[in-house]
DNA sequence: AGGGTGACTCATACGATGTACGAGTCATCG
DNA sequence: CGATGACTCGTACATCGTATGAGTCACCCT
């Protein structure tokens, strides 16, 4: 077994870069390029628009040469994954003064990172917890402690708060890529029994943010009362 | 073009059903024997676990001959989801006077029906709403209609109970199937910076029936105020 | 200078998978 | 008795993830 690569860095420092062997136009294979170009697949073709030989083509490289710098197809799913996560504003959020705007802030943006990249809400239930989603629980945890929230509930808190956001978040992402879907259901709701649904237009309702929003308002009214 | 099958039912009636032709210990192929099938198998192996081949071998028939029955193998992953949402139950909650109960009753069946089949979980935002899913959100629009909550917050109301069950249905699916998974997370804690999810244990809890129930009625409380 | 080492690339090949195609069987009906 | 339709299934194909092992090249040690 050659050593290879495997679990955490070690990208190697060596002493001339590239030296304009081939064009410079194609640098050479690295981790990170393979992860950019996985997210460029996945948001143009989609979850099964990603395979290895199509990845390996765009990066002008042989299908097996991927492997020397990732495990596996699932590594490059998972990297891909946490790469959408990244959020930066945690600065001013420790010093603010409310945290339930911060909250909201904080998570709204989850939201539309994900949605940016609608792969990832299908994704993130199968996947391991990188450490960039780590770092929003951390948050959270932090900004509802020092919101007066107590220690023995703040777990049932962020959970709630997790699985609300994982909720809406893989439900919209997976909804808009068939509206067929929708009309159909909605077809069967005409035909068949469900007055109420009907009624109320649920599956017809268009405004996903207004809707998380005001939902995400309910949450934290029953987890924190004013 | 053959005509086939395909869409809502028809499913032909012939004269003698099974005229002994074969064993009697090998029934006819029948689209209600393959998703009863196809639920041994995901049980058993995993949504991976799930191939046509393998599929026909159990049913002792020949791979192309599910075919005939279904479209293709998202039909089969669609009939054997919605299969798993069936809820009994309706009779008594339409008069029950405990309408909080009620609820909390129907979504915590809902959440350990899915947990019985952990596949369902990582499946379910792929897939349309079946007849099932649909009864269920019926049977929760009325429920809260005649609790009272408002007409213009109902589709909120609905939207956030279902992202919170989903959300937890589908963390906890596939949180128990790597416990791997929780002990490197938990590793990437201490090594790392995330003191306060460290300090609260959160992804050592374990109680997950206790705190979906506790977030349920956090959610509850923001929804209608008692 | 020369040989070794280790980092990296890649062609080939294998075993799986979903399913298109078309030929087969058989009960029924005109 | 021939035709029709319902149903089964063997074969074949394209495509996938990846194991294997040979190739290239920069660098270091002696």
């Amino acid at each position: 077994m050659a050593a290879k690569r495997s679990g955490a860095g070690s990208k190697r420092a060596r002493a001339a870069p590239q030296p304009a062997q081939e064009v410079p136009g194609e640098p050479p294979l690295s981790r990170d390029r393979i992860v950019a170009t996985a997210l460029e697949l996945l948001d143009a073709q989609g979850l099964d628009g990603l395979t290895m030989r199509r990845l390996a083509d765009r990066l002008g490289a042989g299908a097996m040469s991927l492997y020397w710098h990732v495990d596996n197809k699932e590594e490059v799913f998972d990297l891909a994954l946490d790469s959408v996560l990244e959020y930066r504003g945690q600065p001013q959020m420790v010093e603010s003064q409310d945290w339930r705007a911060d909250v909201v802030h904080m998570l709204e943006d989850w939201r539309t990172s994900m949605l940016r990249h609608p792969w990832s809400a299908s994704l993130l239930p199968r996947r391991a917890l990188g450490p960039n989603i780590l770092g929003r629980l951390e948050l959270l945890s932090k900004t509802l402690s020092r919101a007066g929230v107590a220690d023995a509930d703040l777990n049932v808190a962020i959970w709630s708060l997790w699985n609300y956001v994982m909720g809406a978040t893989i439900t919209r992402g997976n909804f808009d890529l068939s509206d067929d879907d929708r009309t159909a259901a909605q077809q069967r709701l005409t035909s068949e029994r469900y007055p109420t649904i009907e009624r109320s237009r649920l599956l017809l309702d268009d405004d996903w943010d207004g809707a998380f929003r005001k939902g995400l308002d309910f949450l934290l009214d029953g987890l924190a009362p004013r």
